[in-house]
DNA sequence: GGAAAACATTTTAGGCTTAAAACAATTTGG
DNA sequence: CCAAATTGTTTTAAGCCTAAAATGTTTTCC
């Protein structure tokens, strides 16, 4: 094979207009590192707020979202926060209005927007199982040092970024 | 209120035996943003496996466990190495066999065991899947640096092994 | 003013997921 | 050997979740 040949690809390889497959094989790896990471703590707090609440990880976040907003919120602003799809929010609300833990009304200006807000019996709740909830993830976290902690934040605010950025030039 | 009990709260505080509410906001914080980054990123894999194969994510994930394992694996290895229920599996692989993606026999040595492997349809399409991934993955990635990279991967590991161990106290 | 676009939510259909109970087969320890 | 414990899988009941279509409401802009 002639030495032009290896020129060429060279070329390409410095103008990033490459036809070698690249390797992405640390990315990939990182993903898979991240996500196990993610499913496990989050499959160890489910188990115990079934365990120690009878209630479901879902239910949790929403009341979460819930107790930052004094003044409620729409149905649509849970369902971007949580970010998880419109028709899954309406459900969740379904039952959490059911075992009164949520009030939900029509706004006044706006027939369209549902607004929700934890109840009195919704917030004690939430507020006992939060502060317990709490305990768990600094146990969960505990072999990290403050540096790593802070280290940790840094990058996955980078990683958060990147991820949306490429998210946005396929669906701007 | 007598100074003496101030010494005592001092006293347990350094034994670490407290009654003092702790700060974990950090770690909370610090979960809240890991659990962003992956749903994010694995909201976009899923749209994108959808929109551009027609598969689910956890299709695409049962899959890519049995294209490592040349000799099949067993439904209790998928569900482990998932982290996902028994039942879980069941149904998923209900379907792929269904779909002919899948080869299920049960093992010769132990009738309990189901043994699966990747039919050559299967490994095809997930070879022509997990290709294209790939690159989903490093352009989602795109704007870490090698070192990012790295340093992430190195967290991450100190991460899930702290969480181990946390969930392993409670469950041994 | 009114048609068209945009928005908020619900509905639908199908699939995913879990925890717990049930079932079947194998291993273990008297 | 055989009862008891363990292991691998499936079933069950309930809830979670998504994408897409449908419904009702408000805004936009001609």
């Amino acid at each position: 094979m002639p030495a032009a040949n290896d020129c060429i690809e060279m070329l390409d390889s410095e103008t990033k207009a490459v036809e070698t497959p690249e390797d992405h094989a640390d990315e990939l790896r990182l993903w898979l590192r991240l996500l196990t990471c993610t499913t496990l703590i989050e499959g160890e707090v489910r188990g115990r707020l079934r365990q120690r609440f009878d209630v479901t990880l879902p239910r949790f976040d929403l009341m979460a979202q819930l107790d930052k907003a004094a003044d409620g919120m729409t149905l649509s602003d849970v369902s971007k926060r949580m970010m998880v799809s419109n028709g899954n929010v309406t459900g969740l609300v379904e039952r959490l209005v059911e075992s009164g833990h949520l009030d939900r009304r029509t706004s006044e200006t706006d027939r369209r927007v549902q607004v929700i807000r934890l109840t009195k019996l919704g917030r004690a709740e939430f507020r006992r199982m939060a502060s317990e909830h709490e305990t768990w993830i600094a146990d969960l976290f505990a072999d990290l040092t403050p540096k790593d902690v802070r280290e940790l934040m840094r990058l996955l605010a980078k990683t958060k970024a990147s991820a949306q950025k490429s998210a946005g030039r396929r669906r701007p």
